[in-house]
DNA sequence: TTGTACGCGTTATCAT
DNA sequence: ATGATAACGCGTACAA
C-alpha cells in the first residue's frame, strides 16, 4: 500500500478491467502516478541511479512492483542506442565446436545482462547473402561474435559497416579481436606425439579446400604437423595430405581411401575429432586393428572421443566462448581500445587408446 | 538521379561530412526529403503496400538505396507492438536433440523474416530463476519456443503470463501447442526389435528421476517397451529399470552395472542414444561382444550412432524444430485458433550390427 | 533530490 | 495516392 493512495492506484492501474478485459501492460507513467512522483524519478529509480532518496525508491518500487512493471526494451533502446542484445553469426548450430563455444558465450553475456540474437548463416551462397545483405543486422545488435565463419570480402564489408565491437572466434582476421587456439602448435603436438611413437608414415585429413581463405584452421593445422614432420626428420608424401569436411562421414570416406592402398600409412592425424572417428570406423570396416596396425589420433577432444579410446588435442571450447563474451563485454561498456586483441587459449594432448608404436615389420 | 534533384539529395545525405565524422544512419525524414515526398509515404514504399505510385515508389526506394537507408527495427517494433523476433528457451545447446531442433526452427523462422533469441535456461535452479524471473522476456519476442525445458510451475506462469503464442518441443503441456513424436510407441518399436529378435531379458535405460514430472519423455518410452513386454509375454525385473542422464557418462555408469552382474540381461534398450553408445563402451571395457554377448539399441539416430554402427529408432529432429517454427508463424500471422494443437511426427526403426539374436545357451 | 519537456524513428489514423 | 500528425514508452538535459 503505497502512501499514493488507493485513489491513485486504481487509476493507475494497468489491467483494464473494462469489458473487453484485454491485458495491457502497465508503463511508466503508471508507476509515476501510482507513486505520486514525476516519471523521470521512476527511471531513475528503477534502474538504481544515483540522486534518488532512499524513500521514494521504495515507494516507486513498491508501485512498480505492485503493477508488475517492467521497462519496455524496445522503448528504451530507441532512446538510448543500446539494445543489450549481441549477435551471433555461426555456419553451424549443430556441429560440436559451435555449439560449445555458443554455449560459453551465452553463459558469459547473460551473466552480464546481455541476450544473443542468432545468425545461423550456413554454408550455402544463398541463404548467407540473404542473411548479410538485407541489412537485417542494423540496429538489432549492440556488438556481433563471428564464429568461423567463412566470409566472403562484401560479407565482411557488411559486418564491418555496422560499426560495433566484433570478435571472433576460431577466425583471426585483420582489424577484429580474435578467440583462437594456436592451430600450428596444435598439429605439431598431435603429430609429435606419433612421431615420438615411432611412425614414419603419417597421414593427414584436413578441412575442405574449397571454402574461403579465411578458414585457415585445416591449413595451419597442417603446418604445425610439417613442423613436426621436419623436427623428426620425415617427409609427408602429398599423396597422404587429404582434404575432407569436419564430418564422421568424411573421415569414413578418407580412411577409406586411405587403407585400401597397396601401402597405407602407420598414422593418421586427422584436423578434427569427427573425422578421426570416421577414420577408426573405416579401420574396423577395413579389418585393421587400432592402434595395431593403425593409429589414430584427433583434434578437439570431443565428448564422443572418450568411449571411442581417441587419443586427441584437447580445445577449450567452452572457455573460447567465455573469452570472446567478455571481450565483447568490455568493448561495450569499456573505453575503446587501439589495439586489437588477439586471446591465444591453450591445447593439450590427451594420451588415449587408439594410438601407440607401429608394428615392427611396418616400421 | 531521382527527380528530387541533387540538391535535396545534398541536404539529406545522411552520413554528416562534419569534423568528427561521425558516422550518422540515415532515417526516414531523410529519404523523404531526397525523394521528395512525406514520411508516410516512405514508410509505404519501402514496405512494399499498395496505395503507392509506381513512379513515387521508384524514387522512394532509389533515395533509400543512394542513403543506404534501413529501417529502425526498435522504432518500428515501439510503434507496432511486434518485434519480429522468437525467443528459444532450451536447457542445454551444447546436446544433440536441442542444436537440431534448433536448428530446425532457425531454418524455418528465418524463412519467414523472424530472428531467433536465445534463453538457454540450464538446469541449475539459480540459473534458471534469474532467467525467467527477471522480467528478461517481456516486450522482447512476439513468441515463444519451448524445447524440453522442465519446467517449475512458477516458470510456466512466466511464460504463459507474456501472452505470446508459444510452441513446445517434446513437451506435452495442456494448453501449449506441442510438436512431439509419440514416445510411447517408439520404446515399444525399439522393445519388439529386441523381442522379435528372442530376447526375453531386457534392460532400460531412462532419462534421470530427479527432473521434474514435465519431462515425460524417459518415462512414456518405458511405458511402450512395457507394453511390448506384456504383447511379448515377458517380464521386466525391476532391477533392469535403471536411471540415468542422458549422456554418454551415464551410460558407461549404468551399462556397467548392468554388466557386473552375475546374471546379466541379453538386450539394454536406452532412451537416447548418446546412453545407448556408453552401454556399447561399457560392453567394450566388460569384454563382452555386441550383438553376440549383449545386443544395445537406442533411440534418436544421433549421427554418431552411424559410426558406432547402433541398431536405434531414429526420430526427425530438425523437421521438429521446423514444425514447431511453422506452428508460431501460423499463430503470429494468422486468426487465433481456439484449439491447441498436437503435432506427432513419426519415428523409424535403423536396424544395424549393434543387435542380434541372444545366444542359445542364454534364451 | 525531483520535475518538465523534448526527442528517439517509425507506424497508423485521418484528412485531403 | 499522398500528407500531417498523433502516438509508441522511455532517457535525459535542464530547470527548479
Amino acid at each position: 500500500m503505497p502512501p499514493g493512495g488507493p485513489t491513485d492506484l486504481k487509476r493507475g492501474a494497468a489491467p483494464r478491467s473494462g469489458p473487453g478485459a484485454g491485458r495491457t501492460t502497465s508503463t511508466i507513467h503508471d508507476v509515476a502516478r501510482a507513486a505520486g512522483v514525476s516519471t523521470a524519478t521512476v527511471s531513475r529509480a528503477v534502474r538504481g541511479l544515483d540522486r534518488v532518496s532512499p524513500q521514494t525508491r521504495a515507494r516507486v518500487l513498491a508501485a512498480a512492483e505492485a503493477l508488475s512493471y517492467t521497462v519496455s526494451p524496445v522503448a528504451a533502446s530507441l532512446v538510448s542506442g543500446r539494445t543489450r542484445v549481441v549477435g551471433v553469426v555461426v555456419p553451424f548450430l549443430n556441429r560440436w565446436f559451435f555449439a560449445n563455444v555458443l554455449d560459453g558465450a551465452e553463459e558469459l553475456l547473460r551473466e552480464h545482462g546481455y541476450h544473443l540474437l542468432l545468425f545461423n548463416v550456413g554454408t550455402h551462397q544463398t541463404t548467407r547473402s540473404l542473411v548479410l545483405d538485407h541489412g537485417l543486422l542494423r540496429g538489432r545488435v549492440d556488438a556481433l561474435l563471428v564464429v568461423s565463419a567463412d566470409l566472403r570480402p562484401e560479407e565482411v564489408e557488411v559486418l564491418s559497416s555496422l560499426h560495433v565491437p566484433l570478435v571472433t572466434v576460431g577466425l583471426d582476421m585483420a582489424g577484429w579481436d580474435c578467440v583462437r587456439i594456436d592451430d600450428v602448435r596444435t598439429g605439431e603436438l598431435a603429430a609429435a606425439h606419433l612421431i615420438g611413437l615411432g611412425h614414419r608414415r603419417i597421414a593427414y585429413v584436413g578441412g575442405d579446400p574449397s571454402e574461403d581463405v579465411h578458414l585457415a584452421t585445416a591449413v595451419d593445422r597442417l603446418l604445425g604437423v610439417r613442423r613436426a614432420a621436419r623436427a623428426g626428420g620425415l617427409r609427408l608424401a602429398r599423396a597422404d595430405l587429404l582434404q575432407s569436411d569436419w564430418t564422421v562421414a568424411g573421415g569414413i570416406a578418407a580412411g577409406q581411401t586411405l587403407l585400401q592402398r597397396p601401402d597405407p600409412p602407420t598414422a593418421v592425424l586427422a584436423a578434427s575429432d569427427e573425422m578421426a572417428i570416421g577414420v577408426l570406423h573405416a579401420a574396423r570396416l577395413c579389418g585393421r586393428q587400432v592402434p595395431g596396425d593403425l593409429s589414430v589420433i584427433g583434434i578437439d577432444d570431443h565428448e564422443m572421443s572418450f568411449s571411442h579410446d581417441l587419443t586427441t588435442v584437447a580445445q577449450p571450447v567452452h572457455d573460447q566462448g567465455r573469452a570472446a563474451g567478455q571481450l565483447l563485454v568490455d568493448a561495450m561498456t569499456g573505453p575503446p581500445l587501439s589495439e586489437r586483441r588477439v586471446e591465444t587459449l591453450p591445447t593439450r594432448l590427451v594420451v588415449r587408446g587408439s594410438t601407440g608404436p607401429p608394428r615392427p615389420d611396418w616400421g
